[in-house]
Parts: C-alpha cells; structure tokens; sequence
RNA sequence: GGGGGUGUAGCUCAGUUGGUUAGAGCGAUCGCCUGUCACGCGAUAGGUCGAGGGUUCGAGUCCCUUCACUCCCGCCA
C-alpha cells in the first residue's frame, strides 16, 4: 500500500465502513468542540470529514493545528448518524474516526484564506498564485481548461490533423504586435524572437507536405493587457490545411467548437451553424467586427434623413453636410422608460467622449409625432421615413449619433451595448457564435495616409486573381475570417496566398520592394517559388475558449501562473534584473531612461 | 502614452460636515465547549490609514505630487 494514502479524499462511502483508511490532504477547515473536533481533509479530489475526541492522545496536538497543513490521517471509516449526514459533500454519509496522524507539510499564518468566497486583490492572490490556486472556483478552471485542451487535441486527431511543434526562438517579423526579443549570445548584436505565432512556420509545414497540422502553441506578443488578454503570453489552436477552400476550414473548426462548447457547458448554442457576416455588414449594422448576436439591438443609417427640408436639427444637418454620417439605435416599446433612462444613456455618452446621443420617443395621438428634446425638429412624413428605414414602431424610441464613420461606429458600437445592458436584452445562457468573412486586403492608415495590410498580409485576395484591380487596392477584398462568440474574438485564419508573384505584388501595394519581401520573409517566399500547395488555416484562442466556458469576465481566471498588467510575476519576480556577466556575455549594455 | 476606479489590522471591509483613544467580521493567540459542517461563547494581540508634501488649532477625511493594483482608450497583422 501506498504510504501516504489508501484513498483519495471523495473515494469514501457507506460501503467503505468499517474499513481502516490512510488519507492525505489540507486541512481545509477545523470545527472544534473542546473534546471533540471536525477536520475537513481536502485533496484535489475532495473533501472527507474526519473526526478525534479527547479519548485520543493525538487529540490535543491536532486541536493546535493551522488550517492548510499537510497531513496524513489513519482512521476507520464510520457511519453517520441521519441527522449528522451532510448531502453537500460526496463524502457526507461517512466520516473517518482518527486514529493517528502525521504532519507532512507545516502551515505558516495564510496570507489569504483559503476556504471561502470573499474575493482578493489581485496582488496578493498572483504572489500567492499556489495558494489562490488551491481555492474551490480556480482550482476547477484550471481542471476545465487541462480537460477541454485535452478533448481539442483529441478531436483534431480524429479529424486526420498531426499535431507537431515549431520554433520558440525565432525571427522578428516586421508586421503586427511588438515582439519579445531574446539577444543572441554566439551572434553578438542579433536577437531572436518569440513567435507572435507560428504563422510561418505553419504554412512551411504545408509546403512540406504535412497536409493537415495542429498545435496548442504557445504565442507571444509584448502589447499592453486587458480582461480577455493576457501580456506576454498565451494559447492558440494553431491549425492549417492543405488543398483546401474557406468552407473546408469552416466545417472542421465549426465542429470542433460545436463539439466543445456542448460537451463542456451547459448554456444553449444561438446556432448550430455559424452566421456568416461581412465585415461591411458587422461594421455597419454592430459597429464592429466582434458583435455580440445575443444582442439584438441594430444599427441604421439615416444619414437622408437630415437632408430633408422638413427636418429641422440644424446641429446635425450642418455636420451631415460637412460629410458625416448620422446612425441610429431603435430600442422596442421604451415610451414609458422614466426620463432618468434616456438621460443616463446620453450622460455615459458624453463619458465616453462623444458629443452625446440625440433621442426621441415616437408617440401617437392624433398624428404621428416624436417626443423628448430634439422631437419638434422632425415633421411627421420625416418621422414615416425614419420608422421605414429603420423598422422602428409606435412606442420605440431612437437613440442617434452623427460623425465621420469611424467615430460612429465607436460610438453605436458602445451604445448599442450599453443600452442593450440597461434594458436587460443580452441572455446570459447563450452562446452565439459567427463568422465574420471578406475582409478587406488593405485599408488606409488615418495619420500616415498610407496603404497597409488590414489583417495577415498572407491572406489571398478574393475573385479572378487573373482579372484583380490593383489600381483600387482598398476595394479587394480577402479570404479572411474570423470566429466571434458573445462578442469575443475568438480566432482569425485566412486562405493563404502561395504564389509569390502576387505575395510580391500584393506588398508592393504597401510599399515593400521585393527586395525587403525576399529579406523580411525569406524562409516562406523561397518555399513557396519550390511547389506549394494551396493551403489555410485558422487559429483559434484556447484561454478565451476557456474563459467562455468556465464563464468567466477575466482570462487570469483560466490562467494557471498569469502576470499582471505590467507583465509583471509578482511570484517568481519577472522580470528581474541580470548581473553585469550576463550582459557581457551577450554584448549589452544598458542605457535606462529616468 | 492617456483616462476612470481602488488603496484603512494578516484577509474582506465600515469610518458621517475635518474634531476625543480609528472600528467590525474572518484569521491569529489564550480559555470554555462531545455532533459540527461558515460550529458556538469569552478574552487578548494586531494599524506608517499606500508614500511624500501642503491647508488647518486639528487630516483616514480637503488640496497637490507620487507609487501600487485594476478597468478602459491607444496598441494587439
């Protein structure tokens, strides 16, 4: 027998009494009665009640015990008495009657208990990272995440996928996030990478005839934290296909998440085949490519409308012929919401740095009419034109913003959700997944003017690639997609582009010579000019995965050893600084700012 | 880089208009308690009110600066 247990701390029940058992645990709390004393023993498995009286020599010193100390218990398995039996635990017909006991690990005074449901900073909790990981709602999405990498990784394999590893130390790629440098010690003045992902080498892999690759990869970008993004690092199902269309990435990665997501949470799929959206259409009807479809809430553009002689809103009439737009939220049957509503959506609106929203109520009596501040600017056929274009009824109210197009979308795109929060729309129990396809190959940088790759600049254009006119580079659009799940970015992957004569042509556009395409992407534009194949790929996020299906708000939840949100471990102090050696050997000096 | 929030005992928090010796629960220590499962009861210890400066007779409270944590914007092909 093992020397430390014979069970684990849920195996015990009603059969087992009578039996002698060897546990070991923490302990997890202690009830004492002076001569008699309850201890919780917990394990990863579970907890079992474990009991000692005054009659036992052990008694006294066991009574002196911290919470949280390692030990081991030698006991018999004893009945409860009906009254005694506590259904919480799947122990709680049982309890084990101590007969002796050994300490295994000492416990000092906790930082932070660990039995119980207060919340903590997060400081002490990420220095504490092994205590906090012991707490009950952690510790099971930390068992979550391992169970459903573990259920992705066998999905893919039944699929026909290989599953293969790639470079952690590379080179730095001149497009997307900022990279972690690592200097080269053999090559003084050269540094390596992390990989923001394996995006080249996946494609490599392709061309190497692998037909179908996988990987948890581990990326990494040096770009500033939010909620649902971890600095520094995180996890990617990183997976390409050869030979393959849109569609063929959509079936497999469509029904691994489908797959997932069943057999991992209980709350209900919006649909069982992914939505697709254009990016024009999300940008215009959600403001954004990431809309949360839970949301039922639309926008409209009703920009004509402030053309009209018999509207009479002069501030946005002179903005809209100054060029910008006016977009508009209709929110069902809201005529009776207290003033204080409509006020609170247009204060948060000012918060948020716009010039606030215009609204109005339609109302009506004899005729048609809008009610609120702005309600007499509008004649009552303006109002029939508004209620056509937007779909809006008696009682609705319409909540507007005018500006140049991107402000609007950030606007609408906030409101829409803000007031969607207020009113109570957004179902919690609901998992609403969608594509969001075509994407446009370039657009155009605001501050610089220039042309530049909008998304991977690997993607292939759609249409007659014979017949593209690269002339307008802003009007070709890619295979490239993303996945959307309640408003989360949970992947993005394209078709790739595997001739390196339009690869030229397509950087060319912005502004790249062929002769900064050959030194910047050599490893992959030398491949492809050797036979390569078709091929695509998706990849997407296993923390927000995770997060979505432990229903959590913040992905440190998910995150066993996370840093905070100055990429700071506030447990193992990374980073740290290097003794001047360390330097020497890799021919650095430092040159800190004050 | 910018904006918001928070910072009071080991932990979670309260602290009124600026006014005596800064409080509670949990935890810790000591004592009582044989059926609890958030056990109960009593006592004790524990504080640079994040730090620095200012206003004031007097600052946890007001002002300025700064630090830490967090949320957001920028950034994230």
């Amino acid at each position: 027998m093992n020397k430390y247990r014979s069970h684990y701390c849920n195996n015990l029940r009603k059969k087992d009494v009578g039996s002698k058992v060897l546990l070991a645990g923490w302990i997890n709390k202690k009830r004492d009665h002076g001569n008699l004393l309850f201890i919780d023993l917990r394990d990863n498995y579970g907890i079992t009640q474990c009991i000692i009286d005054k009659e036992n020599s052990n008694f006294s010193s066991l009574e002196k015990i911290q919470l949280e100390t390692v030990v081991k218990v030698e006991g018999e398995v004893i009945n409860r008495s009906n009254e005694t039996i506590n259904k919480e635990i799947a122990t709680g017909e049982i309890e084990v009657k101590i007969q002796k006991f050994e300490v295994l690990g000492v416990c000092k005074e906790l930082p932070m208990p660990i039995f119980s449901d207060q919340e903590y900073s997060e400081e002490i909790r990420l220095k504490y990272r092994f205590l906090d990981l012991r707490r009950k709602k952690i510790h099971e999405n930390i068992i979550l995440r391992s169970k459903v990498i573990s259920f992705i990784r066998n999905e893919m394999y039944n699929y026909g996928f290989l599953e293969f590893q790639t470079p952690i130390l590379t080179s730095s790629s001149p497009e997307g996030a900022r990279d972690f440098l690592v200097p080269s010690r053999l090559n003084p003045g050269k540094f390596y990478a992390l990989p923001q992902a394996p995006q080249q080498f996946k494609q490599l892999i392709m061309v190497s005839g692998f037909d179908k690759y996988f990987q948890i990869a581990p990326c990494f970008r040096d770009e500033d934290a939010r909620a649902d993004r971890s600095p520094g690092e995180f996890y990617q199902l990183d997976l390409e296909m050869s030979f393959v269309e849109q569609e063929d990435i959509f079936e497999v990665v469509e029904k691994m998440l489908i797959n997932t997501f069943k057999k991992f949470s209980n709350k209900k799929l919006m649909y069982d085949k992914f939505p697709k959206i254009s990016y024009a259409d999300a940008m215009m009807k959600y403001g954004t490519d990431k809309p949360d479809l839970r949301n039922p809430l639309l926008i409209n553009d009703i920009t004509e409308i402030f053309l009209r002689k018999d509207v009479s809103f002069e501030i946005f009439k002179k903005l809209v012929k100054k060029g910008f737009n006016v977009r508009c939220i209709v929110t069902q049957n809201t005529k009776d919401r207290p003033r204080s509503f409509f006020d609170n959506i247009d204060k948060w609106a000012k918060d948020q740095g716009a010039s606030g929203l215009a609204y109005f109520t339609i109302e009506k009596e004899a005729q048609i009419q809008a009610k609120g501040p702005i309600g007499k600017f509008f004649s009552e056929e303006a109002l029939a034109e508004i209620m056509k274009k937007t779909k809006a009824k008696v009682g609705d109210s319409i909540f507007m913003a005018c500006n140049n197009q991107k402000e609007l979308e950030k606007i609408t795109s906030l409101a829409r959700e803000k007031i969607a929060k207020d009113l109570g729309l957004i179902n919690e129990n609901i998992f609403a997944f969608c594509w969001i396809v075509d994407y446009p190959m370039f657009e155009k940088n605001e501050q610089t003017n220039k042309i530049e790759f909008s998304h991977n600049p690997f993607s292939m254009p759609q249409g007659d690639l014979k017949k593209i006119n690269f002339d307008n580079p802003l009007d070709i659009l890619a295979y490239q997609y993303d996945i959307v799940c309640n408003g989360v970015e949970l992947s993005s992957g394209a078709i790739r582009n595997h001739k390196p004569e339009l690869m030229y042509k397509l950087f060319s556009i912005a502004g790249y010579t062929s002769q900064q395409v050959d030194e910047k992407f050599s490893g992959m534009i030398n491949a492809l000019s050797y036979g390569a194949p078709p091929h695509g790929g998706i990849a997407p996020g296993i923390d927000r995965i995770v997060m979505l299906l432990a229903d959590e708000k913040n992905i440190r939840e998910v995150t066993m050893f996370p840093m905070n949100q100055n990429a700071q471990d506030l447990m193992m102090n990374a980073p740290s600084e290097v003794n001047e050696n360390q330097l020497k050997e890799l021919s650095l000096s430092l040159k800190l700012k004050k």
